[in-house]
DNA sequence: AAGAAGATTCGCT
DNA sequence: GCGAATCTTCTTA
């Protein structure tokens, strides 16, 4: 399975909502690792977390993946994720997890390399992306550091854009 | 040792 | 729209 990413969160080296901010832990530790690795965790007893590594080795900063496009394998999703809703496959970022299989396993996975899962190089460009304040979280609150493809329906959360390019 | 908060989702009203 | 579900981590509320 797998799909386009439509939305992300940045969490940027010292940002007081990141999970890296109090210091390394062993729930969090691979957000430290080199960019383009995994951090998976786990939050509200319900919902897995995919964040792709952002920094060099050390420093603890990520992109939170909140929605994708399914693309590939949308049979083996619908059944991942319980409902024959496409729109609903990866919209938000529990859910994109899900869709995915994506558990504690995956933590520290290089995404760069030919393993369970990895990156690839975008099959249609993002022309228009629109940029609002993170979701859900409390501190921080007013940075701008969503972004999502306007206008696409695989998008979740607020639509309604700060800022666009 | 116990409790609260948390980068959410789902089902019910 | 609201609250429950459900579990890991960090704090001592």
């Amino acid at each position: 399975m797998g799909g386009r990413i439509v939305e992300t969160e940045a969490y940027p080296p010292g940002d007081r909502s990141g999970h890296a901010y109090h210091g390394r832990t062993a729930r969090n530790q691979s957000l430290f690792l080199d960019r383009g690795f995994a951090y998976v965790y786990f939050v509200y007893g319900t919902s897995y977390m995919l964040n792709v590594t952002a920094e060099e080795p050390g420093i603890g900063a990520g992109v939170l993946l909140r929605a994708i496009e399914p693309l590939e394998g949308i049979n083996l999703m619908k059944r991942l994720r319980k409902t024959d809703k496409l729109r609903d496959l990866a919209r938000g970022p529990g859910r994109l997890a899900a869709a995915l299989q994506i558990d504690q396993r995956l933590d520290g996975v290089d995404l760069c390399a030919n393993g369970p899962l990895w990156l690839g190089t975008a099959v249609r460009e993002t022309t228009h992306v629109s940029t609002t304040a993170r979701i859900g979280i409390t501190r921080e609150v007013g940075r701008l550091l969503r972004f999502f493809e306007a206008g696409s329906p695989f998008v979740s959360g607020p639509l309604n854009e700060t800022r666009s390019r």
